[in-house]
DNA sequence: TATTGTTATACTCTATAACTATA
DNA sequence: TATAGTTATAGAGTATAACAATA
């Protein structure tokens, strides 16, 4: 039921209970996602977008495909990061049109802070849970989403 | 490890499969909610915003509380809201600087036909799951939210 | 003709700083 | 002085429509 965080409705069903719970998590999580973005000067997007260059070098499009953005949107995104040197564009071989986008020294360095800001904060939330809880929620979150 | 939903990481520890998981999950119930919102002509936030006023007719700071965000950015986007005839600003009785905010009647019918549209969404998410783990789930996530 | 990417444009969203009005 | 809220401003993020270049 609840779209807000710091909204505990009592579930009616186990349905309803399982919505909620899974949308307050989430809106915890990206609150901690987003708050590690801005502590490195980043949008919560532009995380994402370094985030899939790490092991990419893919083209425009393709990056519109996977962060769920118009092409244009993406144009401008990259013409941000560029501007502050964690990504070049450059020529795709084989394809006059082709563009595509690599993360720089300077993007991977700051990712790689990013993400070792995340960790400590997640695990933080999990504090409550046993080391056994952390295996089992691991296991059901992997299923749900379709990972094994 | 990701802090995208497409890239499928190799985690290293268990506390990085923890972190990859929830981060994964997060963006993936984000993703519904943002959608659903959309399909209704919301932005996330705006459907935040009306979540919270279902059962609440709060000052303007304690939205800004509620929602992570600052006056001045409340102040639009209630005022974008009031616009569409979704909330109501009123005087604040007693405190002749308060201010606090109401959902209209077409603002309750909008919000609940976007929690109609989003419980199949994410029923539908955890399909891969037995009814046992779902309420495994459950019971961890609240452990996690620190709700019981 | 179709695809790739950009540009032009118009909004929403957001924060910072300065302001008004009330307490 | 402190608090509640707004305004002015600036910038990021986003989409739609129209465009150029290439395929």
């Amino acid at each position: 039921m609840s779209t807000h965080e710091q909204h505990r409705s009592a579930a009616t069903s186990p349905d309803d209970a399982l919505v909620d719970a899974l949308a307050h998590l989430s809106f915890v999580v990206q609150l901690e996602l987003a708050e590690v973005a801005a502590a490195h000067d980043l949008s919560l997007t532009q995380l994402r977008l370094l985030g899939i260059l790490v092991d990419r070098t893919p083209a425009m499009a393709e990056l519109a495909t996977r962060l769920h953005l118009d092409r244009s949107s993406v144009t401008g995104l990259v013409e941000r990061a560029e501007k502050r040197d964690l990504v070049r564009r450059e020529k795709r071989p084989g394809d006059g049109r082709g563009v595509q986008v690599r993360i720089t020294a300077d993007g991977l360095r700051l990712v790689d802070h990013a993400k070792a800001a995340l960790s400590p904060r997640v695990l933080a939330l999990s504090s409550t849970l046993t080391a056994r809880q952390r295996s089992t929620l691991v296991a059901l979150v992997s299923t749900l989403l379709g990972g094994a």
